[in-house]
DNA sequence: ATGGCTGACGCTGTCAGA
């Protein structure tokens, strides 16, 4: 089973890649952020004509995420709202569409996309933080079900140093700071594990160029984009990478998708027939 | 070389992203 998460910095300038890179890679489940159309705009027909089904959570011009899914898409929720109730800024973080989840193969999928924050001393990095913070409750709160998790999408954060090209020239600064780190490493709350690291523990591993700089041309990237799963079913992971190609093409999105490999569901083990 | 690109909206510019 194949689970990406791709930022396409809108789903109607890009559905043509989109629609080309889901056709090669038999991808399973694709959760997208910034697709930055209404719901009433949202290409469906076209992925609905490739055998998935589709999901969203958009609005106009700004964020907006969508899991589209081969596998049927259960128990859907928009926002944090159907979660949790006890958040005093609720309604302002649920205005912005940037969260969407549902149980696909048994498997509780969560879509973000985590606010920039524009930088540390900034109105908008009070929101980024209390955005996390609410992530981090809901995930308190959906965890109780005790389904594995699969948490992915664009965080905005690096976590480490290692995810940063010239990491010495953003020290602390948006997306590198100390603080996102720790309200990051707060949400993860020690169960949930960044797969690709599991894999590929070297730097230069890259899921977002600046279009700016010949950022691209010259491989200066952030790692932002993450997929993140619970112990039971990361032990099911094959191999996690980031699909460079894309981003080589004409007019692409500033980011790259990011895919997991995962054998699901696992085999069931009928310990009766080994007596 | 931290905004010297890009997309949306809707109009020849402004806002936001990261």
């Amino acid at each position: 089973m194949l689970v990406a998460t791709w930022n396409v910095n809108s789903i109607r300038s890009r559905i043509d890649h989109v629609k080309e890179w889901l056709t090669a890679q038999e991808v399973d489940v694709l959760c997208l952020q910034e697709t930055k159309t209404e719901d009433q705009f949202f290409p469906i027909d076209v992925f609905s004509k490739l055998g998935y089904e589709v999901s969203i959570s958009g609005q106009k011009s700004y964020n907006g995420v969508a899991i589209i899914s081969r596998f049927p898409i259960e128990d859907i929720k928009i926002g944090f709202d159907q979660v949790i109730s006890d958040h005093k800024d609720l309604s302002i973080l649920n205005q912005q569409k940037r969260i969407i989840s549902a149980v696909i193969n048994d498997i509780r999928i969560i879509n973000v996309y985590v606010p920039n924050g524009a930088s540390i001393d900034s109105d908008k990095f009070i929101y980024k933080k209390k955005w996390l913070e609410c992530l981090h409750g809901y995930l308190k709160k959906i965890d109780s079900n005790n389904l594995p998790i699969c948490l992915l999408g664009d965080f905005n954060i690096a976590p480490e140093d290692k995810d940063i090209h010239t990491p010495n020239n953003y020290k602390e600064s948006i997306m590198a700071s100390s603080k996102e780190r720790k309200l990051l490493k707060d949400v993860l709350d020690g169960k949930l594990e960044d797969v690709f690291r599991i894999f590929e523990p070297g730097d230069k591993n890259w899921s977002w160029w600046d279009y700016r700089h010949s950022a691209w041309a010259r491989d200066k990237g952030w790692r932002i984009d993450h997929i993140y799963l619970t112990p039971d079913i990361l032990s099911c992971a094959n191999s996690c990478w980031i699909d460079k190609e894309p981003r080589s093409k004409e007019k692409p999105s500033d980011h790259a998708p990011v895919i997991v490999d995962i054998s699901w569901p696992p085999l069931e083990i009928e310990n009766e027939f080994f007596f």
